[in-house]
This record gives C-alpha cells, structure tokens and sequence, in this order.
DNA sequence: GAAATAGTGTCTATGAGACACTATGCT
DNA sequence: AGCATAGTGTCTCATAGACACTATTTC
C-alpha cells in the first residue's frame, strides 16, 4: 500500500523501505492565463504566437500566455499567472480567477503535463501604455471567431471554451463585466458591455434597476460624453471582486 | 522580456542558446479529492490519517485523501482522481467534478507542489460493500464540526472550505443532491438530503414542484418504506450530471 | 425645435413561497 | 378510527420584462 508509484503521501501504512514517493517522474506544472478584453465592439481574447524552433511543441500556432512555474520567482499559481500576464500586457490589476486545470500524459507533446489556467479581464483602455511589452508575436483576437474553428495549440482551444462558458455564465448573475471597464465609466457603457459579452440585447431600464439594487457603483459625477446629455460616471465600490445579483438577466427563466 | 528563468514555452522570443526551461525545478504535481456523503442525518467528508513515518509531513494529522499524480498509471487528472477514490472508497462511479487547484511554495514542507483538488458526491449506501476497503486510518467526519475548527493537514481545510461553499452554492439550483442517494430514492428523501446539504428546511410543495418540473426524475414504482403510506421511487434521467434549475431556492431572493 | 442620448414610470404575467388541504396505508 | 407520512391545490405578493414616457444636452 501506499507507496511507491503511486501514492505515498497520503497513505495510512508505513512506508518501509521504499524510496520516497515524489522522488519519481514528475508531470511539468505550467499556467495558461486567458485573458479578455472588450474592444472594437467585440470579446477579444490575447493569444500568443508559439516558437518556431526545433524542439517547441506546436510551432507557430497561436496560444494563450503562460509558460512553466518558475519555484524561484512564484510564490502560489496565482503569482505566476500575475506574473504571465504582466508580461503580456503590463496590466497590473485586472480581474484574476482560477478557471481550472488540464493535465494528462499527452496534452503536452514533451510528457505528462498539468496546467492551471486562469482568467482575466482587463479594460481595452488599460492596453494603449502597455502597448510597447506587446511583441510582434502578441495579438486580440475575437472569441466568436476562434470559437467556430478551434485551432490553437495544445489543448488550448478546450480551455479557452471553458473560459469563455464561465464567463458568459457569470456575467447573467454578476457584475464582472465591469471590470472590463475603465473608470469612470457609465451606465450606458456598462450595458453594452453586458451585450457584447452576452451576444444579446438588455432591456434598458431593467438593466439600470438591477445595477443600482446590487449597490456596488459609486457615482462620480458627470461625464463628457462625445454628444447630447451628459451620463453620469461610475467607479466600483469595491475592486477586489464582482457582486453577485439575486436573479439571472435570461428573458424567459424558462428550463 | 519572455525569457529563461520563467518561461520558454509560450514566449515569442527565441529561446536561442538557453537550457531547456523544463528541464528546470519542477513542483509536485498531487491531487486531492473531497469526499462527500449523507450520512446519520449529516453531511459529513472522508479523511485519512496520516502517518507517522519520520520524514513523512503533518504526521499523525487528518487529511484529504489524495496524493502523487503516477504518470505511469494515470492517464489524467480526473482518472488520477478516480483512483484515489477507488482505492479510499471502492466506489467506481461517483459524481466527480474538479474544484480548483492549490499550489505554492510553502503548502507542502517538501517543496513547491500543486494540488489538483476534486470533489465527490456518493451514496452511503454505496459504502457497506466498501467497508472491507477502508482502512483503520479512514474515516468519516461531520463537515460542520471540521469547519468550526481546521485542523487539518496541509492546506486542506481550505479546499475542504471551498468544496463545501461550492458544493452548498450548486445545491440552491441543480439536482447534485441526487448524487448523495442510492435508487431508488422518493422525493422525501430528496428533500431531507436538500435540507442537510443546505441547512434549513425547504418548502414541500415547492420542492416537489421544481424537482418534477426539472424533469430529471424517472419513475420507478412504489417503495417500501418503514410505514405508512408507500411512495413512490425513482431514479435519475441522467446519471452524467446534475440538471440546472432555472431559479435559486432561496426564501427570500433579496439582495 | 429637432435629434440624440440619458434616465424614469408603469403595467402585467409569472411563479415562488406559504400553508391548508386531500390521499393512502398501518395498527 | 386515528395517526403518520405522501402528495396536491390555492392564494398572494414580489419582481422581471416590456415599453412608453420624460429629461438634458447639441446643432
């Protein structure tokens, strides 16, 4: 029991003579950040183009930014998808949520390997400083698109359907999609973006109901706007997470 | 930017004359699951003691069964996943959903490790067969009393925290309580299995409404119960996963 | 004043919660 | 008959959706 390939760690049985469990073949522990962006009207999701060296898997197809655990620089998964996604956009603080994790023997042409991904919401504003990190090989690309045809590399395009479920899924019952805003920002503003990520449109009063019931907007006084009456500009209470809404946004609550 | 230390796998510059970035320090790649049953009225999760081995970390402690990832047996992480399972419990076919991962320099003494975490819904019943399975350091624990105090090794208690919220958050609006059952069950016992996972009571009416209503049950025929009236039995549509309801159960939906 | 956008009022159908009721079997 | 459990009917009130309305600015 308990030993050796396997288990070891857990294992109730004394572990004799055996040589220590996690002193055998290790899977690669790597971290995927998807990380989105509303933009040009559309869902936009950062992907990166890979290497064409010899030796990297999956040469010249796009994915999504991460790499290996660094154990010198990353304190916890979280550090490092910080890090990755630093790296990518030089945005500092964005919305950061675990999505979850994918490893087997064969996801990763180098062996068995395990990734956690992560996503992330960044206001498209936020990227215009950070345009000199971009590299050549960085670039948005709209999540309708890549969704049709899945060809990124790994399993990638998996995760990124994943990311993308979660996130349409939670924009009915919270406020993420706030965060990819730039403060201040406005009602009107906000609603759209609710629309672009849902795919649908909102009714207007209903929208602006639900908004001010949840209480996390601070009015920020009034906002020039390119024409006619001015809105008023909001900021978020509260920056460290969304506010979850009592009730879904669907039409018809129907099963 | 992208280079060495951190990554090499997604980085648009060429990695040129550097070392290999995976054949740098790898963290442990583990995984845990949380083992849930109803069980005297009680939600309660599986723990395993572990042992007292020199060497071995949080000696003597109680923790989530779980342990390396074998990359010779396990094909992935939900079949890594399965196995502990198999081995703590006997049980085959759980429902089985991945939670989260954990990982950091510092969760584990033996280095930096990440934990791929999952959680498990099984019927008691199912556990009688199992018994001759279950060693003497196993055992079943009521959730409540675990979450009043955390003691367990690890970082455990946490991803026992996480499973619980997540698994009381689904139980507001999918059928995932079905899991706990051995079929048939009546919509009695559905309910009270509700009403342990939540907490508080639930409507009779309502419930059995929105139970029908969802559409996931299947009849079976009547039942024999301790006495009275016999009611009636059933099992589930789909055994492949819970059904989404439309609305949250909650009394008041207020925010 | 017209146009365009911001923001509010109001009506209604739905459906969940609450609770009273009926049904069926056991002793 | 009486009790205990299974299962149904019904009333009400909150609210989400729909849509018509008012408000404030620019030209």
């Amino acid at each position: 029991m308990a030993t050796r390939t396997s288990q070891a760690k857990q294992t109730g049985t004394p572990a004799a003579a055996q040589p220590k469990a996690h002193d055998f073949a290790r899977p690669y522990t790597t971290v995927d950040v998807v990380i989105f962006t509303v933009l040009d009207d559309g869902l936009k999701v950062l992907l990166v183009q890979r290497p064409l060296n010899q030796g990297e898997p999956c040469p010249g197809k796009w994915a999504l930014p991460g790499g290996f655990v660094d154990v010198e620089l990353d304190s916890d998964l979280m550090a490092c998808a910080r890090r990755k996604l630093l790296e990518k956009t030089a945005v500092r603080s964005p919305y950061l949520e675990q999505l979850g994790s994918w490893g087997s023997a064969t996801r990763d042409p180098r062996g068995w390997s395990a990734t956690h991904a992560y996503f992330a919401l960044i206001p498209a504003a936020d990227l215009a400083l950070a345009k000199g990190a971009n590299a050549a090989d960085v670039d948005w690309f709209q999540v309708d698109h890549l969704l049709q045809r899945p060809r990124l590399a790994f399993d990638h395009s998996e995760i990124l359907q994943a990311a993308v479920e979660r996130l349409r899924n939670k924009v009915e019952y919270t406020s993420l999609p706030a965060f990819l805003l730039a403060e201040p920002f406005t009602l009107p503003q906000l609603q759209k973006t609710y629309e672009i990520v849902l795919g649908r449109a909102v009714d207007k009063s209903g929208f602006r109901t639900r908004m001010l019931a949840a209480d996390f907007l601070e009015e920020i006084g009034f906002v020039e706007s390119p024409s006619n009456r001015p809105p008023m500009g909001y900021r978020l209470k509260d920056r460290s997470g969304p506010v979850i809404f009592p009730r879904t946004f669907s039409p018809r609550g129907g099963s």
